[in-house]
DNA sequence: ACTAGTATTGGAAACGTTTCCAAGGATTTC
DNA sequence: GAAATCCTTGGAAACGTTTCCAATACTAGT
């Protein structure tokens, strides 16, 4: 109507009067339903075809109960540790004809919480989310919703959800235990929130990397609050106004990185001089000089598990978390 | 079902009972009509506060025609170009009460087209697209298509859709004018198909920018194919094989980008000694050494444009296009 | 006070499917 | 050869809304 051209939708009836059979009959053939004749079938198919007949979606949703629509609720998708997510995990759906339904839950509780409404009201067959916190506050939200979860590195005690959990704790023990054979005592530690998995669970390869010398971490190097560059560029300025400053630096998500990497340039201070391991990975990474080493988590994999579990609890099985490997990508070495 | 939780959904017939009256005074009061009493309004708000009701959106949609649902289908979510453009767009989108659904072409155009059949089958109500290309192939599947089209730097000859199109040739012109005017007389040009306007676009300024000074571009040294990264590695391995190789390159989009800079890591050729400027913005290229300079084209303005866009057309407003800046960062002089 | 007109309301059709149910025809079994 | 069974088919209800239409209650005009 807006555009010039005629609407020209083909409907289930079409096929029937076409075919000569009745609406029930088409149904059955297209959703491939035992009971129907062989000439039925190709009566049927050949009228479907002819037309180009597609069933509208939104009516066999209705109908069915089931809209084959996942939501898919993350903080920022211009991250692209979840960009990667969000791209195996469509593929992935898409495979068993499942959409997606993107929504920005921007970092803020009460928009994750009225998200959860949007996405309650369409209907969807469950939600992806990698939630802003574990609060009770979000878990009321996630109550108040019928429909499977899985949830992206973070963990709700209590609530029977799946989680797709990375291993960080041993990625971050190695990138620690590294550090600390080369002689660094002193490494700051900047991460997002300290109430979500994946923060105390890096926090937790930080420190069992210290104790498994007999060291103890250094409580004044720990920064937790958010996962924004401004924080962390905040933070990389008030560690070097210290009287000790640290000699290395551990820092998670992009955001976090590029805070320091930035707080580092703005200081005037170099990689060489302080030893900088991100806590996730990022294309360019290799090409910085010197090569910036990392503790990688494999976003890819993680969407791909994320989808495979939500079709699971959407078929009924049970709620399970799966844990990912993470692995530290040394570049001293690797620059040959 | 799956989960233990009971389906305690509300709907707008205990609404109705709740507040003694019939649900199709419900449905007027909630959408706003306006032919209802002060008190049929107070009674049935109360209602549906009271149990909490939320409208199927599903039932919603298919008696109104409308899913309030924009499919949302690029090339690679991955890219932060894209990922940017999505989120804006989402964002902006959701002011309006619209969803987006996600899907990606990865490139081919055969699933690009049998995503319109799935988006069409989902009846949004349309679509925002980078297109693979502008072939007659993608604008046979385009025609058939009768909701609103918003393209991304896109531009389809005969066809009146919406676009939100970058002004490369200024941005383009302007850096290759700067490589100019520091001597470089061959300059390597790399970038995605030429069937698409992104790249005509560039090339156009690539091209000018040589005329405005009697010079004539060396067409030896451009190199259209596609975005990846492995197609820009590989040009820049046979550019430096030639008897005559570029002193400097430009280089589109972020995969092409990173192909050159991997590539002359490979070759061992330092930035200082070849100038490299990319076509598009990098979150952390002024952190290399030196500082890259590039076309910085503006993804969040796009994003909140199409969706824009994409609400006048859906409002019955008529298509148009809307050019937006692109700026040359130079990043030569800003190392102070 | 009676009629014409208007504001408000309830009932039912419609959106486009799937699926239940019953009926009819074909096949089998005794 | 008739009864019982199975397979196939068509008709209609259902999914949860919005909106058309007709009916009622109310207002105002003479």
């Amino acid at each position: 109507m807006a555009k010039g051209k005629k609407e020209n939708r083909v409907h289930i009836e079409d096929v029937a009067k076409r075919a000569g059979v009745a609406i029930s009959s088409v149904s059955r053939v297209l959703t491939g339903h035992k009971a129907v004749s062989e000439s039925m079938r190709n009566k049927v198919e050949k009228a479907a075809l002819d037309l180009g007949y597609q069933p509208d979606h939104l009516a066999q949703s209705l109908r069915r109960g089931s809209t084959k629509t996942i939501g898919f609720m993350i903080r920022d998708i211009m991250n692209p540790f979840f960009s990667i997510i969000a791209q195996s995990c469509e593929i992935e759906l898409r495979k068993s004809h499942y959409s997606m339904i993107l929504i920005n839950s921007a970092g803020s509780e009460s928009t994750e919480k009225s998200n959860f409404g949007v996405l309650k009201s369409r209907r969807v067959d469950g939600i992806i989310s990698s939630l802003v916190s574990e609060s009770s506050f979000t878990k009321n939200s996630l109550n108040s919703f019928t429909a499977p979860i899985v949830l992206l590195d973070r963990e709700i005690s209590g609530l029977t959800t799946s989680s797709v959990l990375c291993d960080h704790t041993s990625g971050v023990f190695d990138a620690t235990k590294y550090l600390l054979s080369q002689g660094h005592k002193r490494i700051a530690f900047i991460s997002g929130p300290e109430n979500i998995y994946v923060t105390r669970n890096r926090l937790d390869g930080y420190e069992k990397a210290y104790e498994s010398l007999n060291l103890k971490p250094p409580k004044d190097l720990i920064r937790l609050k958010d996962f924004s560059e401004k924080f962390a560029k905040e933070e990389t300025h008030k560690l070097f106004k210290m009287s000790n400053p640290p000699t290395a630096i551990l820092a998670g998500g992009i955001g976090s990185s590029g805070g320091v990497l930035h707080g580092l340039k703005e200081l005037k201070i170099d990689l060489n001089q302080v030893k900088f391991i991100a806590l996730d990975e990022w294309p360019f990474f290799d090409l910085l000089s010197p090569g910036l080493s990392s503790v990688h988590r494999d976003p890819e994999t993680m969407g791909k598990y994320a989808a495979k579990l939500m079709l699971e609890l959407i078929n009924g099985g049970k709620p399970k978390s799966i844990l990912i490997p993470t692995t530290f990508k040394n570049r001293d070495r690797a620059s040959k």
